[in-house]
DNA sequence: GTAAGCTTTTACCAACCGGTCAAATTATCT
DNA sequence: AGATAATTTGACCGGTTGGTAAAAGCTTAC
């Protein structure tokens, strides 16, 4: 009888971690591809290669599966705001996050997706996320840029604006992929437009667009 | 006998224009809410204050009913971009493109978030929309802005990028509405963010973020 | 007014969806 | 090897969903 289930048991069995791990991952592909609702348990059981009564075994909801993905993942995507340090360099600080963060649009579009999702729909399952943590985050670095730029190390600017414009500009290549392939034609199909997005951003952060 | 539907017959009553119109903004509302597949018939026959059977009698699939919003919306989506003067003034055509973007972002947030959402699931629908007509208008305009960074009258960049940043910056206020609410918390609920943010953009656009 | 066509409603259906259950199968421990 | 616990499966269920059929109600042109 298989009263405790996987998630409730104390120590985790090595079988247990591992389909854990391929059910989340199944679900990352499915949830960031068609969002909450558009997203079936069947099509998750079928990528993860398991009967969905079987998913339903290590997950005892859609709304479960869901819930641990958004946790797990949004640590890692704040990694980056989080590294801005207020002891270094504030040009370099920048300059590196940007580059970070569209990074992380390159190798993980799928975690970009999901959030992009959440947030478009009204973000129903993470409200409470965005406005503790996320914005208590927020709140202390965009107190650090404001220091900087009462320093004059960079042009005085609204802290909060420029975190929404390195968010936007740069998970932008991962939550609109198909519409910038599409634009950039097949010439551009590889990887050569992060690099040439990178170069951009960069250029458009630290000087603008007016002829110095 | 009802043979002829509204969509085909040749002269359109008041009546079906009416309620055409009432569908089609009922639909905006929970398609943009909720995603294709996130949305219900149901859902819009309510919003639209009619029965569902009544509904299908006027679009007679949630296909229809989609594909036609995506085809109204699309062309005014893209009027700004469209104004791009090549007579202009380079850098008031940049400042008045960013401008006109983001009033969009501020008024039709639904028309927004209602291409978000198709792009961001893999734009199943307008696919030849994307890879036709609105690659067609950004290469013309792209070759626009190239001919501006060749006279010197702005800074060498690559247009495509360049719009692409438009693009994301303006939209993630629509977009991302909720997010940005909670990340600025209730001090500016009010629609003073779309002020600092046009006066933010300008200043990225315009100047970068090194003081000169 | 009345006939013809247009609009609306009621009842309905088949497929899908999230989730349950009990039985069958497999892994683990002694 | 055998007992015990963990895992997997097939059959199933109630609710939802996109869509249909047919008849009732309403407009409009003559």
């Amino acid at each position: 009888m298989a009263i405790p289930r996987a998630a409730q048991t104390q120590r985790r069995t090595r079988i247990q971690e591992e389909k854990e791990e391929r059910i989340l991952e199944a679900a990352l592909d499915v949830f960031s591809a068609n969002g909450f609702r558009g997203s079936t348990i069947d099509q998750i059981a079928e990528a993860a290669g398991m009967s969905k009564p079987n998913l339903l075994y290590y997950f005892r909801t859609k709304d479960a599966m869901h819930r641990q993905l958004i946790d797990r993942v949004l640590s890692t995507w704040l990694e980056p705001l989080r590294a801005l340090d207020a002891e270094g360099n504030p040009e370099a600080e920048i300059r590196s996050y940007i580059r970070r963060k569209l990074e992380m649009a390159r190798d993980f579009p799928r975690e970009s997706r999901l959030f992009a999702n959440e947030v478009l729909q009204g973000a129903p399952h993470i409200e409470d996320e965005l406005k503790g943590p996320l914005k208590e985050l927020v709140d202390e670095k965009a107190e650090v840029i404001r220091s900087w730029t009462r320093t004059g190390k960079i042009a005085k600017c609204d802290p909060y604006h420029l975190i929404f414009s390195i968010w936007s500009t740069t998970q932008h290549y991962a939550d609109f992929d198909v519409q910038v392939r599409a634009v950039l034609g097949q010439a551009y199909a590889g990887e050569g437009r992060f690099e040439d997005a990178a170069r951009f951003l960069e250029q458009l952060f630290m000087g603008g667009l007016l002829p110095r």
